[in-house]
DNA sequence: ATGACTGGCGTTGCCAGA
């Protein structure tokens, strides 16, 4: 079962990007961010005539989230519990029937949190409370499970081409750090690391000042599995590839392969 | 040292992103 995850900066706009890439890396399931659309406008027939089943948490203009899947998916939920007030549309799950096995796929889009400190660096750490409390209970299930997306979050150092630059910004700033730590230290594995230790993987450059040309980037998409998920992992990977291609979204996909 | 690019909305600029 291959699961991507792919930033991509407004469907919109993406269209043509996002069917090219989904029509080579032929992913079993994808969970979008930034989709920039409501449910109504987002074109479903264009994933759905490949075989996608098309499930959409819109919001207009900014964020939103969907989850596509060729393979059948079962309970759909939309919003990250524990803000009943929390109008942002950040957040999508569903539970994944495969061949033998059913993985719950979460699909996430963390705030940005800039600037900090303020207002919306304190949402920024207010959500990752609310992950970390969704991220215990899916520990707690014992099953196969993965939370995938933009999580907004340089974990180290080594996740960017010029740490320096980062360093008072609110993707690196030791408590966004800390409070990614502590999700992952809850139990879970950050796949591209548990599979590649090697500095300098990115998958994310800016659009402006020649990031791409200059390989100014910084690793911020993530994909956190249990236990269970973990022991199914045999691949993850960054196609940085189509990050050089025409009209790209500032992000590429990461994906994992799962023996589920 | 600074600014820079893109998308959406909507209209010829402004906000947001990271």
């Amino acid at each position: 079962m291959k699961i991507a995850s792919f930033n991509i900066n407004g469907i919109k706009a993406r269209a043509g990007a996002l069917t090219d890439w989904l029509d080579e890396a032929e992913p079993d399931v994808a969970v979008l961010q930034e989709i920039k659309s409501i449910d109504e406008n987002f074109p479903r027939e264009l994933f759905e005539e490949r075989g996608y089943q098309v499930e959409t948490h819109g919001q207009k203009s900014f964020n939103g989230v969907a989850i596509l899947s060729k393979l059948p998916l079962e309970d759909v939920t939309r919003g990250l519990p524990g803000d009943d007030d929390d109008e942002q549309a950040r957040w999508i799950e569903a539970t994944v029937m495969g061949d033998h096995t059913a993985v719950r796929v979460c699909g996430l889009y963390l705030p940005n949190g800039n600037p900090a400190p303020g207002p919306k660096y304190d949402y920024k750490l207010a959500w990752m409370e609310r992950l970390k409390a969704r991220a215990e209970a899916l520990l707690e299930a014992e099953e196969p499970a993965l939370m995938a997306g933009d999580y907004n979050i340089i974990p180290q150092d080594e996740d960017a081409k010029r740490p320096e630059a980062w360093a008072k910004d609110a993707l690196a700033l030791p408590d966004s750090r800390a409070a990614f730590r502590r999700v992952v230290n809850l139990g879970f594995t950050e796949a591209f690391r548990a599979r590649v230790q090697s500095p300098g993987h990115y998958t994310f450059w800016d659009y402006q000042a020649g990031a791409w040309n200059k390989d100014d980037g910084i690793r911020i998409d993530h994909v956190l599995l249990t236990p269970q998920a973990a022991d199914l992992m045999t691949d993850c990977q960054i196609d940085k590839e189509i990050r050089g291609r025409e009209k790209p979204s500032d992000h590429v996909p990461i994906w994992v392969n799962l023996d589920a």
